[in-house]
DNA sequence: GACAACATTAGAGTATGGTCTATACTTGAT
DNA sequence: ATCAAGTATAGACCATACTCTAATGTTGTC
């Protein structure tokens, strides 16, 4: 499919699809046999890729960390062992986070309480 | 305290502390009998509030979203009900971000058996 | 009273993650 | 053949959240 195609099965714009393929997060093919044109062509991978991408940024990866992921699960750049160090680490952030938010909770609670009770 | 001393107790920089000072999250107080200059001066207060800047950015929240809850705890510019308000709001958003991390860490974990497997 | 250390303000610069504009070419329907 | 709609590239622009520089004034110690 072509990038207008992409766009709308992900609602991602077009701008940003390239701004996602100049940053090495996703990437389209060239037709070599087509020589009128240098249309870029997508697959079901890179609308795969592009769900992940948004799911990624809500949880607070980088463009970076997400390109990491990305790397250890489709490319072939790492090691196995390389591979398992990279998602290990994103788990391991994913739980801290994890933590944090817990944690964070706990205070907006204690801050609601304080407002029920008069206490700010 | 003065702000040095206040960057020291948070470790926070100075040009930090007066960046959220001008973004309305702190604020100290200039000492009106002393006439030949304008330090400002913060409290335990600061010190509390700038603690917990750092643990609202950890979760993700933006520098309006930390303004939002402060202003909920410490100010007097809304009422109860805005307050609680503001208050569940966040920690609807809490909630929902604890969802996303615990979708991510399905998904990388599923990416991990698929590295462990070969199937990718 | 010299001077290092600290204070203030205004504004410039940086990194990240987009978002948009301009220019130019291609495609497809009429 | 025309022309709207789509495509590519380069680069400008924007918002957020800092981070730093410059200019200038104050304080406290020797």
């Amino acid at each position: 499919m072509l990038i207008s195609e992409l766009s709308k099965k992900t609602g991602i714009s077009t701008h940003t699809i390239r701004f996602y393929e100049k940053s090495g997060l996703i990437e389209g093919k060239q037709d070599e046999t087509v020589k009128s044109n240098n249309y870029f062509h997508y697959d079901e991978i890179v609308v795969e890729k592009l769900e992940f991408i948004n799911d990624a940024k809500s949880v607070g990866f980088t463009i970076k960390e997400i390109g990491q992921i990305i790397d250890a699960w489709y490319n072939r750049k790492y090691t196995k062992k390389q591979k398992l160090e990279i998602l290990d680490d994103k788990l391991f952030s994913l739980e801290k986070k994890l933590k944090e938010i817990k944690e964070m909770k706990k205070q907006i609670l204690q801050f609601k309480e304080d407002v029920v009770n008069n206490r700010c």
